[in-house]
DNA sequence: GTTGTGACGGGTC
DNA sequence: CGACCCGCCACAA
């Protein structure tokens, strides 16, 4: 178990990009990384795996450059990547074997 | 300061 | 198209 900690500076910048993350789009965590302005898309990941913000930070908003959702509440497989999914279909997401077609759903953050 | 790790990304084979 | 490898950057010990 990772013990809880504050938020770095790295991570808030993290979060309010995610956060104004367009309803019934997506983004990746390279995008998020550059929209940031600093950190990769691993920082990125580590930061979200983490997120104390949810549902604040839709963190489910966050997929892989790849289309591949990634993970969810701190798992990359399991009932967690189930929730992820329905939630982006329930914002008009379309999700495809665990995919997104980035090519339709890519936010602007580009 | 060094080492290991991770919800990643892109290139090569 | 899958397996493999290397680079990436922030964080914890």
């Amino acid at each position: 178990m990772k013990e809880d900690r504050e938020p770095t500076g790295f991570e808030m910048a993290v979060y309010d990009v995610v956060r104004r993350i367009p309803k019934g789009k997506v983004s990746t965590y390279g995008a998020v990384a550059r929209a940031a302005g600093r950190g990769s898309a691993r920082s990125v990941g580590s930061a979200l795996a983490r997120n104390p913000f949810a549902p604040e930070v839709p963190c489910h908003r966050v997929v892989r450059a790849d289309g591949a959702l990634g993970g969810f509440s701190g798992h990359t497989e399991g009932p967690e990547m189930d929730r992820k999914t329905r939630m982006l279909r329930e914002e008009g997401v379309e999700v495809r074997d665990g995919a997104v077609d980035m090519t339709r759903f890519g936010a602007g953050l580009e």
